[in-house]
DNA sequence: AACGATAACTTTACCGGTTAAGTTATGAGT
DNA sequence: ACTCATAACTTAACCGGTAAAGTTATCGTT
């Protein structure tokens, strides 16, 4: 069933009479060959269909030119555009990606990692699963001195080359936004606190709190997850202890969306009765109602950040272990309540 | 820069004093081995953090459990859960998977190709780019024998294995749905004439309108691209030639949001002024505003129906061939207009 | 006690390339 | 005419595995 075998270069050698070596040579346009003999074997290896095993060139070759990236999910809008800016910045410098899908779980993470390391990649481009503690594997390549740069979701420990979203400047910047506009009440769903993104943007949050000069009551901070369910739980979970604030701040889109949704069972309007901002949006946030206020994340940025860091390091131009945090922007709703007359 | 060398089976098998071959076997769980070795192996490969070089055992085995994904994008909802659900079938099945994105360019498309067939991979997973045109790669692959499935975006030529939505009952579901409810001046901005999607979409459109009994003046129906810009000429020119119709089917989500665009610098509104479906949405759309009626995408199925109908090709189980199209679902947005006393 | 079967390895060969180390004919230099 | 460099190949060796074909020691038979 599965065809005939493919050619290789010893087919084309046998059919010239000549070594494969030769062949290998002069498909390489090693000065060796002359050109004639160049000429003929490129002919027939064209009209033969030959095509090079990648197997055995990397086998004996050190470098395959291949890097391995590992994300959580691609079904995102962040993630997918990260991974298409990947994509794009690897082939520049005609590097193969090889992508990997963790699907949040930190054991299949863990088998990917492993997966790419017999493929021999030449460096990891890695996005933490959300509960990912253990961080042996990474330990073991980081001493293997095979390069791995993370984004977006970073590792705690220090020492690691990472990119992120300035999680502290957004999350400040989308608070700072709404409390510089006369609002006070202002709460927050974050993500784990055991996550650097759940705890950055939470930090973010109060500082920005706090330079304006407004406390935050017990019962505004709810922290869980990162999902739709979580914002619906958090939202619920807020309005039951201290009622409706004016603002929303919440950790992800996804998060924002299981606010709407609370809300909407709750009988309550968004922007009219809270608004909301979120740490990130999605590609169609600007058409989308209720309509969200968010941080918009440079999501391309830090997917060819990543990937151009990444690669200083496999061609040994820089040591790892640096760390870049790329600023968000804040794109806000179209405006009400307090603002409505600036509109 | 590039850290130590890589434990190999020999560095174990020195190690222990035995052969090399006895160790891979007994990493194997070969039955020539005895407990005894298996457990030392084992234990040993284990302590050196031994990974096996995934070209040097594709190499001498036939096949490499891997599988080639090619597809034209991933930012965009649809491919985005496609490719989700393809990792997750392949997976199953312990395979690997290689994901290329074409950016929609042919040349890279078959280059992507080479690529992967240089890698060996067991099938091929394919949606086409736009634009492409020449088929001869895809010929070569089928006449060697490597599996090859095609999914959303599909060749014409017949033989192939496909599987994709149902453009023409979807287009025609899309269309019924407003026709049967009175609406008679329905325009469509449709695809390239010359790829399925387009003719489909459009003869799906067209059957609708004739079962309904409604005539198609000249001037409702625009041919072009897949994307926003192409939407925004195509209502620009409709609304030029003929003015606004009722409802515009669109023949892509993006297209849809390029007519969006237009209706706001017309200054008109939607749904009040007209109404719009699209082939496809977004994970957002129920969260849109203007709030649009689409054709919902069986994303998820499509890929992995396809990556099962090709696993059971690799496995040699089904004959090349077949053609599959999975149904859409119509999700209408919040009625108005004619409907809005059934609300 | 000689014999075939079996367990548990080892040796050899090969997958399809690349690199390093020969080999040979030709032409230049002196 | 003789040496030497060079062009254009060829042969050998290796990359890290797997598969097939030996090699022994041990053991149950008859």
């Amino acid at each position: 069933m599965s065809g005939q075998k493919r050619i290789t270069l010893n087919d084309i050698a046998v059919r010239l009479g000549i070594s494969k070596v030769a062949v290998s040579k002069a498909l390489r346009d090693h000065p060796d060959i002359s050109a004639a003999t160049r000429t003929r074997v490129k002919k027939t290896a064209e009209s033969l269909g030959y095509v090079p095993n990648y197997m055995a060139r990397n086998l004996s070759a050190r470098k395959t030119l291949t890097i391995g990236l590992v994300v959580p999910k691609i079904a995102h809008h962040f993630f997918a555009q990260a991974i298409e800016a990947i994509y794009e910045t690897a082939e520049e410098s005609d590097y193969e990606i090889i992508l990997t899908v963790s699907r949040e779980d930190e054991s299949r993470e863990r088998r990917q990692i492993k997966t790419l390391l017999s493929m021999r990649v030449d460096g990891l481009l890695v996005s933490l699963a959300q509960n990912t503690r253990r961080m042996e594997v990474f330990k073991e390549v980081r001493d293997h001195g095979l390069p791995l740069v993370f984004f977006d979701r970073v590792p705690e420990d220090p020492g690691y080359s990472c990119v992120t979203t300035d999680d502290r400047q957004g999350a400040f910047e989308a608070v700072a936004w709404f409390a510089s506009r006369g609002y006070r009440k202002i709460a927050h769903i974050g993500g784990f606190p055991h996550t650097s993104i759940g705890r950055k943007r939470a930090w973010g949050y109060r500082r920005a709190m706090e330079q304006f000069g407004h406390d935050i009551p017990s019962g505004f901070i709810v922290e869980g997850g990162f999902s739709e369910e979580d914002g619906y739980r958090g939202l619920m979970k807020i309005y039951d202890r201290v009622g409706l604030p004016e603002v929303l701040f919440t950790v992800t889109f996804p998060v924002a969306l299981g606010a709407v949704r609370a809300m909407r069972e709750l009988g309550k309007s968004v922007p009219d009765d809270m608004q909301i901002v979120s740490f990130g949006g999605s590609a169609y946030s600007r058409y989308m109602k209720p309509a969200i206020s968010y941080i918009d994340q440079p999501a391309r940025e830090i997917g060819s950040a990543a990937t151009r860091m990444l690669l200083e390091e496999i061609e040994g131009r820089k040591k790892s272990g640096r760390f870049i945090e790329l600023p968000g922007t804040m794109v806000p709703g179209p405006a009400t309540g307090k603002d409505l007359e600036s509109e």
